[in-house]
DNA sequence: AGGTAACCACACCGGTCGGTATACTCGCAG
DNA sequence: CTGCGAGTATACCGACCGGTGTGGTTACCT
């Protein structure tokens, strides 16, 4: 099976500019992104103002990028669960969404960005659809079928909004017992136990992958 | 059928602090906390700064006040579509969602205040797994079962988030659809077509109908 | 008459916001 | 040797942040 890949590719950047965004990721995803500013990133960072600036030009794109490499890091942990799990594919996304959730306590960076940004016309908003859309996509593919993909969507996110902004732990379990009852009822026969294959969509879809670097 | 009540009444107000807590209000919901600061809320109100801190004591105070005003007209919203839907109740908070979401484009308020205060102590938080446990209950008591309940809560929540961050304009349908073979399956012998007698499984377990008055 | 709650106008506080400017050092490729 | 990209250090900008203080004006209640 082919699943897609999210469409970014990770940015080749500077020593100081690569400190700036781990910093900046780190802040933006614990704190929101309205709470950090500037200045406490370049600290973090060991760097400056300046340095961040000439690098990344402004604010919004250190957030877009921020996001960028959320997206990246979220199919690695993904697809590294699904690798080996055998046809139960699409209930295996809720154990990686368990897992990844033990350590991500402050939920989907997406959602969380799209709360801040939404609306305004910021540069993220695109990295927020395009991740959604991308997520989707997988499901889809993973459940073989448009409507059952969708409908494991609507429980990926409502489990990761529950568990996070409503404080019930037991959000992923659930969703997961709503998906398994779906997809037995769905398609029972179409995937045989022994198979084992991989995802090989690797078309990285943007040939500017450089950064400002002025 | 008794529904929970949002456990939240109405304060009581002057008449500034009535428009600045209704001023702050849209600000906060359709701009994000952070990005609007008590200067702005206060000229949009017609009054000043000193008397929203005189009537509110703090920001954070006035944040929780507008979470909790947008929880009581949720609900009222919400109850006037399920007021006269039939039997088929569970299904009919999807189509109350969809028309609720036709005017509130920012999505659901406490999602999007959880991204800008969660995990920081703030009265908000509160406030906001109040608003899920309530909504939670309603789902509960609409299904007549914990399980179906809970599964419904995951697909409404997944529909807001789909439809607003992730721009899935059909994502309520889907959402819709889908609770719709969840509950057609979970208890088909209970809701004969032509009758308008309730489904039994919802226990009457509480007497307080009102406001919860407290 | 006196008290008081509500309100407004305005000035002020220290701190932070995103962003810019100047000037200097380092290592490296032509 | 020179030029340049990368980095550091520091000062600065106007605007805004949440929050406080002072003083004065209504209107209503005893």
């Amino acid at each position: 099976m082919v699943l897609p890949d999210v469409p970014f590719d990770d940015p080749v950047l500077t020593p100081a500019g690569e400190r700036l965004l781990r910093a900046a990721s780190e802040l933006f995803y614990r704190r929101g992104i309205r709470a950090v500013g500037v200045d406490l990133i370049a600290e973090t960072a060991g760097t400056t103002k300046k340095t961040l600036y000439d690098r990344f030009g402004t604010k919004d794109e250190l957030v877009a990028l921020y996001l960028r490499g959320r997206a990246r890091r979220w199919q690695a942990h993904l697809f590294a669960h699904l690798h080996g799990a055998g046809p139960e594919g699409p209930l295996a996304v809720f154990d990686a969404l368990a897992a990844w959730l033990r350590e991500q306590d402050r939920g989907c960076a997406f959602v969380n960005a799209h709360a801040e940004v939404g609306g305004t016309g910021h540069p993220a908003e695109a990295v927020i659809r395009a991740e959604k859309d991308w997520m989707r996509r997988v499901l889809v593919a993973l459940a073989g079928d448009e409507r059952l993909g969708a409908a494991l969507h609507l429980l990926y996110e409502g489990a990761t909004v529950l568990h996070t902004a409503g404080g019930r732990v037991d959000a992923v379990a659930t969703a997961r017992d709503t998906a398994a009852g779906l997809v037995g009822r769905s398609a029972p026969a179409l995937l045989p136990p022994p198979a084992q294959q991989q995802h090989e969509g690797a078309q990285q879809r943007e040939e500017h992958h450089g950064l400002p670097q002025r």
